[in-house]
DNA sequence: TAGAATACGTTATGATATAACATGTCAACA
DNA sequence: TGTTGACATGTTATATCATAACGTATTCTA
């Protein structure tokens, strides 16, 4: 599987993931509507993440509403039903990688020119439990994010 | 070293925390002015986060400006210092516990009554490494943040 | 004690997010 | 097949979080 730092054909991140979306949502009987679709097609177009903001822009310019509401209800939506992330360090949304598999992933953001990566969580999530076990801590949910330089920008300031 | 969850004579921690920062400040050249200092205070006095404003409002109350700016500087600068941390998640900040040690810490908070526990991150850290280095990433900051039930709420909803 | 650096206070504004309510869409079924 | 109820979308208004820019005061140091 590529991530966010590798060259890779980025068309194909979006076309997959709209399909995934599409084939998960009909399973569960949830609707994948116009505004959704293209919230999902935004955030897939970049591997980066977007504020609501700008996600609300493009919809404005796709047609949609203009409003605050129409952007974040959207991106409730892809984030409760997995298909998007909210970084907490950014204020900002980015498409999930791999909603079909494990959660609660780890996010690595590049300082320089802002790629977002989302990569497998699981020594780190089993030593983040762990950690809060020793102090009778159950974790429901997590966010695991780093700021640094990707392997791209790893030579620059 | 007791931890937010444990019961333990809690004017001990606003006690130390400040003398610990003052020693620490001095050794910098560093100035714990009066906002600055209860500011800390402030933080100190409780085992949870408490956001820019909520910090604002009592130090109006005991005397200093009114105005964001106010807050947010003292804020901005016991963070950097190192004397407290932002919790990302709850766009709040929190007293730092152990100021003298390992840093990059792991925040564990509960959902239920709010209580915020600031743990040992070594075997967390060291995972988002590997993780990170895996794909070529060098990490530089990270916030590790879960939400979930403390040892006192464990039983609630 | 003059000048530079730092800190504090204010005004104003920017950025992020949600409450509340009206309108529109669609599927189930009486 | 028309009504109903659930869900989705759109709007207005406002709440919440954060910083830019500037003037004044304090402190440090030569």
């Amino acid at each position: 599987m590529p991530n966010a730092f590798d060259n890779h054909d980025h068309s194909h991140c979006a076309t997959t993931g709209l399909a995934q979306a599409e084939t998960i949502l009909a399973a569960r009987n949830q609707r994948l509507t116009p505004v959704r679709r293209e919230t999902l097609r935004i955030l897939l177009s970049e591997h980066r993440a977007l504020g609501a903001y700008d996600v609300l822009e493009r919809l404005a310019d796709a047609g949609f509403g203009k409003q605050p509401p129409v952007a974040y209800r959207a991106l409730e939506f892809l984030v409760d039903q997995g298909f998007a992330h909210k970084i907490t360090r950014l204020n900002a949304f980015a498409a999930c990688m791999h909603p079909d598999t494990d959660h609660a992933p780890v996010f690595l953001i590049c300082r320089i020119c802002h790629a977002l990566a989302e990569t497998a969580a699981t020594p780190v999530r089993t030593a983040l439990n762990a950690t809060a076990h020793a102090v009778g801590f159950t974790v429901e949910r997590s966010s695991i994010e780093a700021v640094g330089r990707c392997p791209n920008c790893k030579d620059a300031a």
